[in-house]
DNA sequence: AATGCGGGGGT
DNA sequence: ACCCCAGCATT
């Protein structure tokens, strides 16, 4: 720990001390998880390991261990997990999200059954070809299960190998998490960690977890801040960097909610009915019903121009409206008009029909929630004095 | 390289 | 209200 004036900065290469140091902390600290071996010890089940793994995939600790209790008391091995049925499996898993986990787990049980004779692969072109696993799953397994060198990279051990090296890029995509695994695979080159891979992958991500947490790290009570780069150079706090997504899209829009009143027994009031036309089958929205409409710096006078060919004469504004997608912000004018021989092929829809403007509102229709929300624009009577929530004025908060 | 996929906890 | 979480499959 000699530090003299003006030396190198602290450890950027994998050092033996800073494993060392890890081990010994995760060995004292780390938490005792009922899937997980006691460090130094012997080798755990690897099934156990693979339904914890499924199961922790975006998903964290405290919220796996009574789930897995229960899964292991029902289904303790491969052959009964393959004996279950989907529906079943798909039940127990309620609760944990992300069902493709719980039908990749019940097929890969099948798989392991029938071609491997019970047990999990060994060999990493074998492990790879089963569903479900992904390289940070392989490595687990390989790792943790079966005590090879085998470096992983989930999101704890990004944040960790991020902050210890300063990567200046995000280490979730492209060249950044490239960086990091190659930063975890060339700790597996000191004898410390290889020795161990399963305690040293579950100390980093424990130190991840505990320590080394996103918003405020500890580094008071991190084992190994002496090697951390972003310690030394006061930057912890702005590391990981946090790609901002990129602000939406702003997509000018322009639709029209076509209504027309269908006599009824009740001849007091007529229902209203609503034309919608059906989105193509790719793209956003892809076979959802909406008003007709269109988008683009010209929306207005193309929906115009369309509307005057289809006999839709004098149409009423309707306001704006503004929909939030992840990658887009729709501005979307709205306008109504008595319906005419209106045909929507010419806007791009597959098809069209008219719908009940009750039933277009229900979950069941098969409209956009922009188109919903259209059509409810459309339906209200009038603009209440005051509105239900200013969702739409976000701004005016600050 | 994007996107969809659940649900819950922390700040 | 975000942000993040022991990611993976699909396009």
């Amino acid at each position: 720990m000699r530090a003299p004036p003006g030396a190198e900065p602290p450890a950027l290469a994998p050092a033996a001390a800073t494993a060392r140091a890890l081990l010994a902390w995760y060995t004292h600290a780390g938490r005792r998880l009922p899937w997980r071996a006691v460090p130094g010890g012997p080798l755990p089940d690897p099934y156990g390991v693979l339904v914890s793994e499924f199961m922790l995939q975006q998903t964290r600790v405290e919220t796996v261990r009574a789930p897995w209790a229960r899964w292991m008391a029902r289904w303790p091995d491969f052959s009964s997990l393959a004996n279950a049925t989907l529906d079943a499996v798909l039940a127990q898993w309620t609760g944990l999200g992300y069902y493709a986990r719980a039908r990749h787990l019940h097929r890969l049980a099948q798989t392991v059954v029938r071609d491997h004779g019970g047990a999990l692969p060994r060999a990493q072109a074998a492990l790879a070809a089963l569903p479900g696993l992904g390289p940070y799953t392989q490595g687990a397994l390989r790792s943790v299960a079966f005590g090879e060198p085998a470096a992983l990279v989930d999101g704890n051990v990004a944040r960790v190998l991020a902050r210890w090296h300063a990567v200046q890029v995000d280490v979730r995509q492209g060249a950044g998490r490239r960086a990091v695994w190659a930063a975890a695979q060339a700790w597996m080159d000191v004898p410390e960690a290889s020795a161990h891979p399963g305690d040293w992958n579950q100390a980093l991500m424990e130190l991840g977890a505990v320590v080394c947490v996103p918003g405020a790290p500890r580094c008071g009570a991190c084992p190994v801040a002496a090697a951390c780069r972003a310690h030394a150079e006061g930057r912890e706090l702005d590391l990981p960097v946090r790609v901002r997504p990129p602000a939406p899209r702003v997509v000018a829009a322009c639709y029209a909610v076509l209504t027309r009143t269908v006599a009824t027994a009740d001849a007091d009031s007529g229902d209203q009915e609503v034309l919608v036309g059906q989105r193509p089958a790719q793209g956003r929205w892809a076979g959802l019903w909406e008003p007709p409409g269109c988008e683009g710096p010209d929306a207005h006078d193309r929906l115009h121009a369309w509307l005057g060919a289809a006999g839709c004469d004098s149409p009423r504004a309707l306001g704006s409206l503004v929909h939030v997608l992840t990658h887009r912000r729709y501005e979307v004018q709205g306008w109504a008009a008595a319906a005419g021989s209106a045909d929507l092929a010419c806007l791009g829809y597959v098809a069209q029909r008219w719908m009940p403007v009750a039933a277009a509102l229900g979950i069941t229709a098969g409209l956009s929630k922009l188109g919903q929300r259209l059509v409810e624009l459309a339906a209200a009577p009038a603009p209440s004095p005051r509105p239900a929530r200013a969702r739409a004025t976000p701004a005016e908060k600050g």
